[in-house]
DNA sequence: GTCTATATGAAGATAGAC
DNA sequence: GTCTATCTTCATATAGAC
């Protein structure tokens, strides 16, 4: 069955939030205007709004479902039998996922203080529900004596900003694998909790 | 000597640089209008214009003010006879200063891409200077065989990442000191780099 | 040094034709 | 579903009076 000559609804909304995702990491949801966007997907201002009732909506949308997306991969990889080898699948889980979607994470992070303060609060609960995941790892360790680690709360925010410190320099063409990067991070986050090498 | 009524020369400069960077830290630099900043000082927009050539010099103005002031106090706070002795007093140097300038460091890490080409250049300068006088330390503690790390660059890096994450929860009327905090990040940048305690 | 007034452009969002 | 046209507001920056 042909469609309408110029209608693409079940592309267009793909494409408009590729393109919010592209310009607001580069540019700013700030600095990036509707009539941008527009024109990298290839249509008028005015047809945006078949798509998202306004902009905040549209940069909402992009931040929930990176959320959503991290905690539901996050669930499938992170195993282990002991803390050790949990928080390890943990941080090489949090490196890889970050590293493939580095538009995603840096709106995630940049774009926070831009958000209404209804979306503020339930992207805040989401954040909250994979801190949790990561503390409940290193409560675990320091219950089992397997970590060192002076206040779980600190660490965990202390790992992830040291983990998230990856997508401001990292490249894929760069000197270090992917694999490489997640051993380096590994060796580094494993010595920050005290845990013994090896025993993973 | 009386002032012409109006004139503020003298304070009206400072004013203006403490009213741009409230405003550009809590809402970011793109959602913030001249006529904002104004208005916060108590001055019509046009004005400012007395202070600054535009507005991108103001933001330049406040990051180049802040990085070198980091710079040259770093340069007064940080000694030691060991890496490990130095170490500590850059970790404790580098919390101090940032928990005492919380708006200047999120716009010195927040603001960058809105900086143009030049100015970002001549910031990331100084930056560079900021970070090469930590990979220092580690390479030292590396050389002496009193640190284990597997990469000195990345870990640089993880290590101020972890540092600056302190400025996202710390408040001053919360549960820890400032020295608390400095405690618990030096144990845990002490483990991270495979020190051992008490060496110092 | 600050004001008022303004030039000039672009923003978010909507209306109605096709 | 997309277009063109438009409403309304606001932006940066400048000119010239005081």
């Amino acid at each position: 069955m042909a469609r309408t000559a110029g209608s693409h609804s079940d592309i267009t909304g793909p494409r408009i939030r590729e393109a919010a995702l592209t310009l607001f990491a580069r540019h700013g949801f700030a600095a990036v205007s509707m009539r941008q966007i527009a024109a990298e997907v290839g249509v008028q201002a005015g047809a945006l709004y078949n798509y998202t009732p306004d902009k905040q909506s549209l940069l909402f949308d992009l931040m929930q479902r990176h959320m959503e997306s991290l905690l539901s991969e996050v669930a499938r990889h992170v195993s282990g039998a002991t803390p050790a080898a949990r928080l390890e699948s943990f941080v090489r889980f949090h490196i890889g996922f970050h590293i493939g979607r580095p538009d995603e994470m840096f709106i995630a992070y940049m774009e926070l203080r831009n958000l209404t303060p209804d979306n503020f609060a339930r992207i805040e609960t989401l954040r909250r529900r994979y801190e949790d995941m990561l503390e409940a790892i290193l409560q675990d360790g320091v219950a089992q004596g397997a970590f060192s680690v002076p206040d779980t709360k600190i660490a965990t925010l202390g790992l992830i900003a040291m983990l998230n410190g990856v997508n401001t320099w990292y490249r894929p063409e760069g000197r270090l694998s992917q694999t490489q990067v997640e051993g380096i991070y590994w060796d580094m986050a494993r010595q920050s909790v005290g845990a013994e090498q090896g025993v993973v």
